[in-house]
DNA sequence: TATTGTTATACTCTATAACTATA
DNA sequence: TATAGTTATAGAGTATAACAATA
């Protein structure tokens, strides 16, 4: 009598492994890891974070955003330069190829994603609006 | 314009992430953590299992297994024998104790599975199905 | 004093390789 | 030889503490 496949904790941990999986093999030929896509994601924005903005925004340490931003930056995607109006800030941007590698990655990304919630048919919004409510409650402690 | 809230991947992460917090504040009170009360379910099963077959169930390494089964034992929940058939192996089986704290967290971790469902409404077991056939169609490679 | 980025360090989790005892 | 369990070790990944520059 093994009810663990059916546990919730194996069916959320085995899908974002899936998923993983998934996104890492994509993104391979642009020289980029999952993690690495998700940071260049949240600097690409109209207003221009800090390190440490940014990190609070993807849940990850301001220390472990330093290693990111030093990958990315040795890759030349994106670039460091001191906030003027507060310069104990770094602003982090994209670089043009930054930019160019970012629209390419994103379109392999959605690709991936549309393969990943195939499975489910029509309907695969659904499924996503239901991990957001759930990620939305749990914030509310 | 940041949109990695609403990326496939960070909504993944962070379910699994919240359900994660949650099953382990719901555990404690037992004394085992998330992914012991996993691996006492696993071997909680009619036919007796090897550390290997259990550690191949739960996608974990059989040196991982080593140090999950020596700290059940060392809690008294479980215990090994040698397979008299193949003395190669252990057979990992329940204590009394080990079955009777297994029961009470299987019904602390099945309320707090529906609490962490909750904002879903009536259909979340429709949201729990959508995860298994995800898996299952990834499983086909 | 407090904060940002940084470095050094430590801790957790997991995997690889090698050993032992059995087969 | 091959396999199950074990141990030692190493590699990610992440967090904590301390430091320099700036506020």
């Amino acid at each position: 009598m093994s009810n663990h496949r059916e546990r919730l904790g194996y069916l959320l941990k085995h899908a974002y492994l899936a998923y993983t999986a998934l996104i890492e093999q994509v993104l391979a030929p642009y020289g980029i890891e999952g993690r690495e896509f998700a940071v260049l994601l949240v600097f690409d924005d109209a207003v221009p974070l800090s390190q440490q903005e940014a990190a609070r925004r993807l849940t990850i340490d301001r220390t472990t955003m330093v290693a990111f931003v030093d990958a990315l930056e040795s890759k030349r995607l994106v670039e460091r330069r001191p906030d003027p109006a507060d310069r104990r800030r770094n602003i982090v941007s994209l670089t043009d190829d930054g930019r160019r590698l970012l629209a390419e990655a994103t379109t392999a990304a959605d690709e991936a994603e549309r393969r990943f919630l195939a499975p489910l048919g029509p309907d695969s919004t659904r499924f996503t609006a239901d991990l957001a409510r759930i990620i939305e409650a749990f914030e509310g402690h």
